[in-house]
DNA sequence: CTGAATCCGAATCGATACTG
DNA sequence: CAGTATCGATTCGGATTCAG
């Protein structure tokens, strides 16, 4: 029997739903560019390379959310806005670039795995 | 106009594919889980608490397809099925161990930051 | 015990069009 | 420029059933 009462570990589920916003589709990659500036909505579309407008709003959305990125309009003509990360956000940081360069790492060895699990007989 | 030929900077799509696999829904809890010991199918159930069969069996799958666990049949009977960690797998272990104190240590400001953003008016 | 298969409604995705 | 609105398509999730 499992219980989180005066225990100091969360349960595996709120700790998971904690996982899930951060782990989210986009949101490492959209971290990793924001820790070197803050960016504008279009200049994170064009460097994220693939995302949509709609996937892009709803994942900053979910950052902004979850306090990890700040949103601030600049009222100039066109309107412009800019995301930046919160302390919170830079603290996830270090986290993020391990994973981030695990992935650019290991990379072929896991596609090299996926092929050769999708061709078993 | 944004290339891949002769960087050593893979795309962002292309990392984020991987990244994809290794953040996918349940992966860091089972990975966590794996690291201490290997498991069974239903101890590894039982451990992430909410997770379906069905959710677990397909999590599975996809760290082993992507070279990340092993999954080895032990001929007994009733016929037990053991999952257990492969080099690659153990190499995330930092990443994620990383991960998962973050979610640990910063859940309730998560939580707050959403309930503050939920009450927005 | 460890799954695979199926069904079905919900959630998400991508593309397109429109707005201040 | 930075979104919102909409819609069809796909995927996902949970529940259930069956099998080696």
């Amino acid at each position: 029997m499992i219980t989180t009462q005066e225990r100091e570990l969360p349960s595996p589920a709120s700790i998971r739903a904690i996982l899930d916003q951060v782990t989210s589709k986009w949101s490492v990659m959209i971290l990793i560019f924001l820790c070197d500036k803050p960016q504008r909505f279009n200049a994170l579309k064009r460097n994220l390379d693939g995302i949509t407008q709609k996937a892009l709003t709803e994942s900053l959305r979910r950052l902004e959310r979850s306090g990890l990125v700040v949103r601030r309009v600049i009222p100039v003509s066109p309107v412009a806005v800019e995301y930046s990360l919160t302390p919170l956000g830079i603290s996830l940081k270090d986290p993020f670039l391990a994973l981030y360069q695990w992935s650019m790492k290991h990379r072929t060895t896991v596609e090299r795995a996926q092929a050769a699990f999708d061709a078993r007989p």
